[in-house]
DNA sequence: TTTATATATTGCAATATTACGATAATAAAA
DNA sequence: TTTTATTATCGTAATATTGCAATATATAAA
């Protein structure tokens, strides 16, 4: 239906669903490579790095926003972007728990 | 358009934003939760323990392991199920390099 | 205040995703 | 072979996502 049955999963589950679905877009994640490749916060450039549509990358960066991945302050005339090291660390640490229960299973 | 321009993007970027779009599923990480909580391999009881049809299960399975999130192996009538490690370890990889790379910067 | 620059919002068309009923395919058991 | 159990595929409806042109908003400079 195009429409995800959120009410039947724990909130936990749908909070990392939305994490991930934010990831899940190769706009998105070229947006995350460039502001984490930057010395610091990037203001500006990031519609000149990526090849869409100025509206496009601003709407992926509201979706970027909204999960908590980036945060944007305003400078002058421009935003400078930057990451949340603290989403980052949610990420390495529900994968190392998946990591640690993995091991010696079947399929190690 | 709901079509992402993945030529624009690099493979790596599309790969990435493949394997994080399957994992953007409440139902998918509820899937991937179950197995990595079982003892070992999952045959055939992952229908009953998501409150989604049956033909809808088998097709976020089959969503998973195009990505190589799970295998899946033939078991007499079933199919067993079991997480990827390798893929896991990739994600821990990356953004572990991201974890290095936001260090000392402005927003850390 | 007017102008220039940067970012956000709106509206829309094209396409993708989600979910499920019906049904097919597969494999073991009777 | 027929039955039973399990998983996959097809078809389809409802909804979501992606991308962009047009336009609005905001901020600083002239």
């Amino acid at each position: 239906m195009g429409i995800t049955k959120s009410a039947v999963f724990t909130d936990e589950q749908n909070m990392l669903a939305n994490l991930f679905k934010a990831l899940g877009n190769p706009a998105r994640l070229a947006i995350i490579t460039y502001l984490i490749k930057q010395e610091s916060c990037v203001c500006g450039d990031i519609v000149d790095e990526i090849p869409l549509a100025q509206p496009t990358i601003s709407q992926h960066l509201k979706e970027l926003k909204a999960v908590g991945l980036i945060q944007g302050t305003v400078s002058g005339k421009s935003i400078c972007y930057c990451i949340n090291p603290a989403v980052v660390q949610l990420v390495i640490n529900l994968f190392e728990g998946w990591n640690e229960q993995i091991a010696n299973k079947c399929c190690s």
